[in-house]
DNA sequence: GGTATAACGATTTTT
DNA sequence: TCGTTATACC
């Protein structure tokens, strides 16, 4: 070891101090040996906290380096609470070689180092949502298959679950033909799907652009068919840590156990109870599979639960103890009294339970609570609008967590495209969305040459535009050719003197620019003011505005250092807006307030969220809403199956154990939903909890009506 | 190229 | 019911 290594290592922090104030069973896990293992972590039982201890006492304890260290979460918020959590215990030098992130954003570092061998050009750029629908809308029109039947984000979803599978355009085909000998019938679906999976494969590749799915597939393939970089990866990471365990899928369990070497451990924590995300390939059957496979796999249990009082873990222990496909049993007990009983709101219909629970929070806000320690938790988002009127009518401020999401707006989309066609040339996708926005007379006649002409040489359109620009002035072209030119030698002209200005401006003026030359600003205030839009309330204009805001910051931090351009030779350094509309897409894709940070709300609000949202989050006061029949369970749930019901239930049961001092459950008997008037009852969930205390004095809840 | 009208369809959501 | 979106039409 050499004196630097030493250094590297050097304990941090005092090892008594980082099991002080842990229970027996979070010690017994932060100081397990050097071992797989797995931490079955119950709700509120500790588990980030487990997490931090357990990379600080392998750093101190095992003196493992921290360059050897692998930490994954699901989240972005995930991964950067750990990051600093982590920090106050390491020093800079540790957590900057640590490696704490996400799935993705580990698999796009990755990429980023091994573009070449993973068959990928450098500088390549992620295709979002959004873009991945567009392009497989244009794939379907480009096939004629009718969109009207199939939507396109149908398809996209489909695709994108079949690379989460491990699954290519290519296998999918033998499995449709081998489906085909066998039985004779294939659905005519699956055949559409099979022919626009391979386009939209061909076509990415040809676009240099690479989708979430592909993201993690990309690494998978790329660690199973190279040796020397897999042995690589195998070598440094020793010790691989994985948060929410039970949210993994396949493709990514896949990439554990590649990236795991023979002599590496893996600790994987999760819950099987608060396993909500099946119907995005999540399986939290891979806890039974990782103990099976790995070899000796050491268990933790932790069940001491920190949050709630006892009132609420019975409820959440009474609901879920209904579930059969639970890979663990636990019992949740909490170390905080018994606390007041849960309130159940027995209402009316829809208003009435708007106005209670407005009334309740009003109070509450009279008693001195604050209000961001207050939830109020739906399963479905629209549910959130007539609980917005109320809070509005009692003039109580609420923030709403999800909705639509700065980045995926239109304008800012727009801008971001002229962006992305700056540094990828080949991204015909993004080109396309632009090329006529604002309208300069470049109509579907004119892409469709320029399309043609592409196609011919195999280029993308940007580069059959500029082989135009060479051709057209330089020899004796046709007629047609230069014409054509003539439509587009305004846009080309704009590229270029982008391409050129990109180079000698900081990249927030340089964006500032564009807006200002592409006419994008004119177009959207003129928008604007079309619709009467004010100046103030979420006009265009002003949003992208926000977006140079968030440009300027985001430089900022690049310059301070904040966003790691990792220094080690694996990664290369990257073009600073490569790096930010990386950024944009898999870091930041949050709520960004008018300044362009995504700093939170300097002002006291109610949370609004849905359940699903609320995971891994706690508040002192819950309010969960619309606990009926057909909204949770849902009424597209409750009918297919019982692995769907317990999933529900799991959501259920994740929401009631996010409260830590009082909890309300409230449900209404009738409902307005799309305008008509539903007779709901309360969700049998309700039925299953209020039925196992039935003859029992010792009620964790109380009913209370209002009408 | 923009506007009016009809038609549709509406869980959960991170990356 | 309400918002989005595709198509027809000017």
């Amino acid at each position: 070891m050499s004196d630097l290594d030493l250094l590297d290592s050097a304990p941090v922090a005092d090892e008594s101090k980082i099991l002080e104030g842990l229970n027996d069973s979070q010690k017994e896990a932060v100081s397990a040996p050097l071992c797989n293992a797995l931490i079955i972590a119950g709700a509120g039982t500790g588990k980030t906290r487990v997490l931090v201890s357990r990379i600080v006492y392998l750093i101190s304890h095992y003196r493992v380096k921290a360059r050897n260290i692998l930490a994954v979460t699901f989240t972005n918020k995930a991964a950067k609470e750990m990051r600093e959590r982590i920090g106050m215990y390491l020093n800079a030098n540790d957590t900057h070689h640590l490696w704490a992130n996400t799935f993705h954003s580990t698999c796009l570092r990755l990429l980023r180092a091994y573009a070449t061998q993973a068959g990928l050009t450098p500088g390549f750029l992620i295709l979002d949502t959004d873009g991945q629908n567009s392009l497989v809308k244009r794939i379907m029109q480009d096939l004629q298959i009718d969109i009207k039947e199939i939507k396109p984000s149908e398809f996209a979803s489909r695709i994108s679950s079949l690379k989460e599978k491990g699954i290519r355009a290519d296998d999918f085909h033998k499995r449709i033909n081998y489906i085909k000998n066998t039985n004779k019938k294939s659905s005519d679906t699956a055949e559409k799907l099979a022919l626009v999976y391979t386009a939209y494969e061909r076509i990415c590749n040809q676009e240099n652009s690479v989708d979430f799915a592909e993201i993690l597939l990309r690494t998978v393939e790329l660690l199973r068919t190279n040796t020397a970089i897999r042995e690589i990866q195998n070598e440094r990471f020793r010790e691989i840590l994985v948060d929410e365990f039970q949210d993994t899928n396949s493709i990514q369990y896949e990439l554990l156990t590649l990236l795991a070497g023979k002599d590496s451990h893996v600790m994987v924590v999760g819950d099987d109870d608060q396993s909500i995300y099946s119907w995005r390939g999540a399986d939290y059957t891979n806890m039974k599979k990782f103990l099976n496979t790995f070899p000796d796999v050491h268990q933790y249990l932790l069940s001491l639960n920190y949050r709630s009082t006892q009132n609420i873990l019975d409820m959440a222990n009474t609901l879920i103890e209904k579930n059969f496909e639970r890979v663990m049993l636990k019992n949740l007990k909490g170390n905080n009294g018994t606390g007041s009983q849960v309130s159940i709101f027995k209402c009316a219909n829809n208003r009435v339970e708007e106005l209670s629970v407005a009334k309740e929070i009003q109070s509450l806000k009279d008693q001195g609570v604050k209000l961001s320690d207050i939830a109020v938790l739906y399963r479905n988002n629209y549910l959130s609008f007539g609980f917005e009127q109320a809070l509005t009518k009692a003039k109580i401020p609420y923030v709403i967590y999800g909705g639509q999401k700065f980045f995926d707006r239109a304008e800012i989309q727009s801008a971001l495209a002229y962006l992305k066609i700056l540094v990828n040339k080949k991204d015909d996708t993004a080109l396309l969305r632009i090329i006529n926005l604002p309208a300069r007379k470049i109509g579907p006649k004119v892409v469709e040459s320029l399309r043609n002409i592409s196609n011919e040489h195999s280029c993308s359109i940007i580069e059959a535009i500029e082989y135009l620009h060479e051709y057209v002035s330089s020899s004796e072209a046709s007629k047609e050719l230069k014409t054509l030119y003539s439509k587009v030698s305004a846009f080309y002209n704009l590229y270029i003197d982008l391409i050129s200005k990109k180079e000698t401006m900081r990249l927030h003026e340089f964006v500032h620019h564009m807006l200002t030359v592409t006419g994008l600003y004119t177009f959207y205030s003129e928008k604007d003011a079309k619709e009467g839009k004010s100046e103030e309330d979420n006009s265009r204009y002003k949003n992208l505005g926000v977006l140079v805001s968030n440009v300027k910051e985001f430089e900022a931090s690049v310059e301070q250092g904040e966003v790691s351009v990792d220094s080690e030779n694996e990664v290369e350094s990257e073009d600073l807006l490569i790096l930010y509309l990386t950024n944009i897409t898999l870091v930041s894709g949050g709520e960004i307030n008018e300044n362009g940070s995504d700093e939170a709300m300097p002002f006291e609000c109610v949370n609004l969220m849905t359940i699903h949202a609320s995971k891994g989050l706690e508040f002192k006061y819950v309010f969960i809403c619309g606990f009926e029949s057909d909204i949770l369970p849902s009424s597209r749930k409750s009918s297919s199956g019982d692995s769907s019901l317990e999933e529900e239930r799991r959501l259920a049961y994740v929401g009631i154990t996010r409260a830590k001092e009082q909890l309300v459950i409230s449900y209404a008997k009738s409902r307005t939903m799309f305008g008509k008037n539903e007779l709901k009852g309360a969700s049998s969930f309700l039925y299953d909890i209020v039925g196992s205390y039935e003859n029992s004095d010792n009620k964790p809840y109380k009913i209370v009506a209002k009408i």
